[in-house]
RNA sequence: GGGUGGUUAGCUCAGUUGGUAGAGCGUCUCGCUUACAUCGAGAAUGUCGGGGGUUCGAGUCCCUCACCACCCACCA
């Protein structure tokens, strides 16, 4: 078959891409030397949210680069493949694709149905992907193809995969360390998917925002004398004032306020400190007062040098009020519009008032209370703020507006304003694992490449927040922790003789935020497991034998279900409580059915009721475990063995936090070793202006499309020459054509050389034994250009790979090579 | 407010121990010569952001200024 003129890359793909398959070529270990070192890299997985973008090309080429490198001279090679189920990124598009297609919304449809749609999609998306890789040409072992939710419970046929157990198996490993801890923490509160996010998933982007000034009169018609100076210490402002001057951005959260705060140096206000003010707005005749106090965190010179401390609705706040014990009032709901629950205004604000006068209330009580009056109940945070500002303005206690830039918090996925919200997540103590992360790096025993990321990488972890890991979704992996009520032994009796029980939690047996006792926490790999640590826990409590106690998993989801549709309620509106259960059979039976209440002595035995925690975690927790979990680790199989610690990570700059100072962090943690001896960071790859691209600018390359139009030789050796070490990545498709056209350069070289039937006769492996001088100067380029290449890929410079080879073809073989070898060819040899 | 990187030919960018600048694309001229017009032959274009310093010698090291980009950050 004598070669065409220009290089078909569809056909020749397809047949090399099916050659490779049949021969096993990417297995594991493939054109391994016996004994040999082994190389290994895991896969960044995309995630099954669709298709494969140019920068995932980029990816993958530098690392089939790599791999196929290492392959080639006989390293025991493993490349790692595998997707990521991507929690919010992926329920996200599975509910739009449901709405899109007219069906239940997932609320209606239930947690276990929404489930079973979400994994449809997964085996549709994951099969796309997997193809796309093939087509780039990644030589990854498919055979070994990993997905970080395979085992999940309700996974289908063929995703038996274990990466939910290994999961599950280190939060519950750093959990019983106390490596994971749960609690109430202002977090980052997403109102669009009505979940937490950690810091690292909030966008801060400026905006034009406003200030607002306003007048916080003091209580009771107080007065006193306020006096600016200037810096040399002349008076410009010396009057009486009924009043503190408070600046907000954010004037909803003043239904909230706490307190207001001043420094402690500050003069102006010394007369006033510890004197109530009044927050106008509201019900006149309820108006909460609260104290002016002292803290460091107020600046004098910004603004009146007085905040208002909303501690439930901002982070700095929130530190103020919990140095000093202020109370945090919860306005919001979970889409972020005030609360329409609980107590009347009234009734809430008279308890605040009792609260502020000094009566001691619980962290439960004080977020039960409702202080948004009954007018702005159940609006819109934006909508609240516009209300209030119109209300306060109207009654005359508006001092000023200005128009200001301010940095507000978005979700990177939702794009709404996130909302410091006071809610019960769960966290890593991230503190406690940080250092052997940093040491590794600072060891060298993980290079982190270009060296700009360890300094990067140094800066973040040095300042590491604790990682909230909670997520109030469905698709992921659902914490492993089971809930029961407190209980304690009264030492009361029945008549029979049997002992009565006490639950000392006030509140709502199905609230979340009721969890509040860890004794009564079960974390376990299993229900049975958690079932069996329930049952010891309750014996012990009573001391009984476990064999007299049954404990009952409830889906605290159809619990709520129940009650929401059940118009009775044996609780106590008022406060939610259920105090006591007897052994009454009549009274159990109503309380469980209603409430789900925990625990009963029924027929000699103790029963008790837990209920999982229906949230899941963090995506990053789970492909933080991505190369231990992928090796078949906790078991200790022959890859865990031979390819952990991996060689290289291949990664975005983008995700060193989410992903890379994680994943050290983990693997430290769980196995004691760095999960990669070297990290390989690349950018973001840009147009060829270095703009981002959108699909709104349309400035979007798409890989598929572009390996139709040239190939994917072009595309990737484009994209190797992009490959700079701390480079910005800039792609344009005339450079891929250019490349296109580098190849046609090569297939001519072979062309001519299969025309002069080079090809027919088959010469054996290894260098051939030369004697035309040209021969043996080509042959002696070959060598050095092999070391260039060599040395090129051990630093990671693909770039100065890919243009020595560049300059190999068609600056050596083709122009000088070629030529010379055309009188030898045709010549009587 | 911190941090990191960048500023080299018209454009996009390389330039790893300091030794008077390179690639691709584009431009101009010529050429369909038996591997290749997705090609070949040839040509033009740079005070390497400004200033200062170290050195025999600096795009390459140091200082400083300007501008750009990105990341992080709680100023109400």
């Amino acid at each position: 078959m004598s070669m065409e003129k220009t290089f078909d890359p569809a056909a020749a793909e397809a047949r090399i891409s099916a050659a490779w398959e049949k021969a096993g070529a990417f297995r594991a270990g493939a054109h391994a030397k016996p004994g040999a070192e082994a190389f290994c890299i895991m896969i960044p997985p995309p995630n099954v949210t669709g298709a494969l973008h140019v920068g995932h090309a980029f990816n993958i080429v530098l690392q089939d680069i790599l791999v196929r490198w290492h392959r080639m001279r006989g390293f025991d090679t493993l490349w790692q493949p595998g997707q990521d189920h991507a929690g919010i990124a992926t329920q996200l598009v599975v509910e739009r694709k449901l709405a899109e297609e007219g069906n239940a919304r997932r609320q209606e449809m239930g947690r276990e149905a929404f489930l079973r749609k979400v994994w449809e999609w997964k085996a549709e998306s994951g099969g796309t992907i997997v193809n796309q890789l093939k087509r780039l040409g990644a030589s990854c072992d498919w055979e070994r193809n990993a997905f970080t939710m395979s085992g999940a419970p309700g996974a289908p046929a063929g995703e038996a995969r274990k990466f939910h157990a290994a999961v599950i198996r280190v939060f519950v490993d750093m959990y019983r360390k106390g490596l994971i801890y749960r609690g109430k923490r202002l977090v980052n509160w997403d109102p669009h998917f009505e979940t937490a996010i950690s810091d690292l998933e909030v966008e801060n982007i400026e905006v034009a925002g406003h200030m607002w000034h306003f007048r916080y009169p003091l209580a009771g018609g107080a007065t006193y004398r306020h006096v600016e100076k200037d810096g040399e210490g002349r008076v410009v402002v010396d009057e009486v004032r009924d009043y503190i001057s408070i600046a907000t951005t954010r004037p909803e959260t003043m239904l909230g306020d706490g307190a207001v705060a001043v420094h402690p140096s500050d003069a102006r206000y010394a007369p006033i400190v510890g004197m109530l003010c009044e927050i106008p707005v509201g019900p006149k005749e309820h108006r909460r007062l609260i104290p002016i106090i002292t803290d460091e965190y107020p600046d004098p010179a910004f603004g009146s040098g007085a905040v208002k401390i909303t501690g439930a609705h901002d982070f700095n706040d929130h530190a103020v009020a919990r140095r000093n014990g202020i109370p945090c009032y919860r306005l919001m709901d979970t889409k972020g519009a005030l609360r329409a629950d609980g107590l009347p205004y009234a009734e809430a604000a008279a308890r605040a008032r009792e609260i502020a006068a000094g009566a001691v209330a619980g962290e439960a009580e004080v977020d039960a209370l409702n202080l948004v009056p009954e007018a702005y109940r159940g609006l819109d945070r934006f909508e609240a703020r516009r209300r209030v500002v119109a209300d306060i303005e109207a009654e005359g206690l508006m001092s000023g507006v200005e128009a200001k830039p301010i940095m507000q918090p978005f979700g990177d996925r939702s794009k709404v304003v996130i909302e410091p919200m006071l809610t019960d997540q769960w966290f890593v103590d991230t503190a406690q694992i940080v250092g052997p992360a940093l040491e590794a790096v600072r060891k060298g025993d993980t290079v982190i490449l270009p060296e700009s990321g360890e300094k990067t990488y140094f800066h973040w972890l040095e300042n590491i927040e604790p990682w909230c890991i909670s997520r109030q979704l469905w698709w992921g992996h659902q914490i492993p922790v089971w809930y029961g009520l407190e209980i304690t032994d009264s030492g009361l009796q029945t008549k029979s003789g049997e002992k009565v029980f006490v639950s000392t939690v006030t509140g709502d047996p199905l609230d979340r935020g009721n969890r509040t006792n860890p004794d009564f926490w079960f974390c376990a790999a299993t229900d049975g497991e958690a079932v069996n640590l329930a049952r010891e826990k309750i014996a012990s409590v009573f001391g009984v034998s476990p064999n007299t106690v049954d404990v009952f998993p409830f889906d605290i989801a159809a619990a709520e279900r129940v009650r929401r549709e059940d118009s009775r309620n044996c609780l106590d509106p008022r406060t939610g409580q259920v105090v006591s259960i007897t052994d009454d059979p009549e009274l159990f039976k109503e309380a469980f059915r209603l409430t789900f209440m925990t625990a009963c002595r029924k027929n000699g035995r103790i029963q008790y009721a837990i209920h999982r925690d229906p949230d899941v975690l963090d995506t990053w927790f789970s492909s933080g475990l991505w190369p231990i979990g992928t090796l078949g680790w906790p078991e200790k199989t022959p890859e865990f063995q031979k390819y952990f610690p991996t060689s290289v990570l291949v990664t975005g700059q983008d995700i060193l936090f989410f992903w890379v100072a994680r994943m050290m962090m983990m693997q430290l943690a769980v196995v004691g070793e760095v999960p990669f001896r070297t990290v390989y960071l690349h950018g973001l790859v840009r147009d060829e202006k270095g703009e981002k691209m959108s699909k709104t600018k349309g400035n979007v390359i798409d890989p598929l499309e572009v390996i139709a139009e040239f190939g994917t030789d072009a595309l990737r050796f484009s994209l190797a020459q992009l490959a700079v070490l701390g480079g910005m990545p800039k792609l344009s498709t005339e450079r891929i054509r250019g490349n296109r056209n580098f190849g046609t350069k090569l297939w001519n070289a072979c062309r001519f050389a299969e025309m002069n039937g080079v090809f027919a006769e088959d010469r054996g492996d290894g260098v051939p034994g030369a004697r035309a001088t040209v021969n043996r100067w080509i042959i002696g380029e070959v060598g050095r250009l092999r070391e260039e290449v060599d040395a090129a890929l051990g630093a990671f410079r693909f770039n100065e790979a890919a243009q020595a080879l560049y300059a190999f073809v068609w600056g050596v073989v083709c122009d000088w090579y070629v030529e010379f070898a055309k009188p030898l060819l045709t010549g009587a040899d």
